[in-house]
DNA sequence: GCGAACGTGTAGTAACTATTACACCATTGT
DNA sequence: ACAATGGTGTAATAGTTACTACACGTTCGC
């Protein structure tokens, strides 16, 4: 009659912080959640957070690295499905502003990027973990296409730069304006992935 | 023997509080600076404070909105001195990149993105008129030239979107990774505005 | 010089928050 | 059923902060 995972109340109770915890720190920033708000939305106890966290800021790292999403799988199935470049890139270009918009990880920025003044490190752990991460996998895609004989201008960490310069520029538009979401006009992502197809000399003729 | 300024003392007063507001919000952001932080390093009186701005978020606004700068007049004068739009463009990334990674913008941003979760408004304003407000420019200034007969491959908006991309990309990389400042290696500049002219089809020949 | 407007300094208030301490239930292995 | 472990609920602490109230000195027009 207890079903329970092998990691009993405790790793449930650890869970529900956390969640709660985000939501929270999500909705109203780091410093103005309180953690009477968070054991109220959790339920449990206030003891509890101290027992599994030791303190405020540690939760918030908990809750920032465990969701803490990079984009390098999906350069690897964009890549792994399509054989054409151009193509992989095309469908790599949706993917990542899909991603890159998500309003959790939205949400995410603007909290590490407030934190990020007081604890420059944490930030930066975060942004490697994230942004550089995808960068650097898309700079391997490159140098894996230009070592199979693909033509292409510049190299290949300029133009991870270049390509995922747009997505970042979205991600930062809408993590400081706060909008109702940016929304891509019919053929715009296709548009972007085009520019630089044929700056970066790859685009197939016409 | 009294040359002061017409606006005597309060207007003095009034610039050194929101001079040590600037220090104070960069520093230590807006919710860890203390209005008795402010009094001990403007000087001064807590009353004045209150007297001048009514409340802690309106000294924010005052700080903020008093160090807004736009990329309008930068455009305005690289599109004068340069008849080519190429080499304005190369005038202009130099500009633009150099007052984008200003340490006191990049710190201004923190502080506003900060801000954004529990003043969407107050964010969205500021956007508006640092970003947005160069974007436009920068739109307006690709449509002149199409005017002139200059060819280019691209709507003016998305022209305008493609070219600051990058600049609004290391912006937003220096403020989230608190780094010790980007510093563009020889002709990386160089090379960003070749990638985005030749995209655009505005590379003249070679 | 004088009086009035103006800033200043100080002290106080009321609210809030992270963190700790501790006495109760509940669940579990035996 | 029983003790022990583990989580809960509550309350208290200690520190901080935005904001207010007020009496004192300073400046300025005249």
């Amino acid at each position: 009659m207890t079903p329970e995972d092998p990691f009993c109340r405790l790793d449930r109770r650890r869970q529900a912080i956390v969640s709660a915890a985000r939501k929270l720190f999500i909705d109203k920033g780091y410093e103005r959640a309180t953690l009477g708000d968070i054991v109220q939305q959790a339920g449990g106890s206030l003891a509890t957070i101290y027992k599994l966290f030791g303190n405020k800021d540690a939760l918030l790292e908990a809750v920032v690295m465990e969701n803490v999403v990079s984009g390098e799988a999906l350069i690897q199935v964009a890549a792994s499905l399509r054989d054409l470049p151009g193509e992989a890139l095309h469908d790599l270009s949706k993917d990542l502003s899909a991603l890159f918009l998500d309003p959790e990880v939205v949400a995410l920025v603007r909290i590490v990027m407030a934190r990020s003044i007081s604890d420059p490190n944490f930030a930066r752990r975060f942004f490697e973990r994230t942004s550089i991460s995808t960068r650097n996998a898309l700079e391997r895609l490159f140098e894996e296409w230009r070592q199979k004989g693909v033509a292409m201008e510049g190299s290949p960490p300029f133009l991870a730069e270049m390509f995922m310069a747009p997505f970042v520029c979205d991600l930062h538009t809408e993590a400081i304006s706060h909008g109702p979401g940016i929304t891509y006009a019919h053929g715009q992502l296709r548009d972007r992935t085009d520019f630089f197809l044929k700056a970066a000399g790859m685009l197939v003729d016409r």
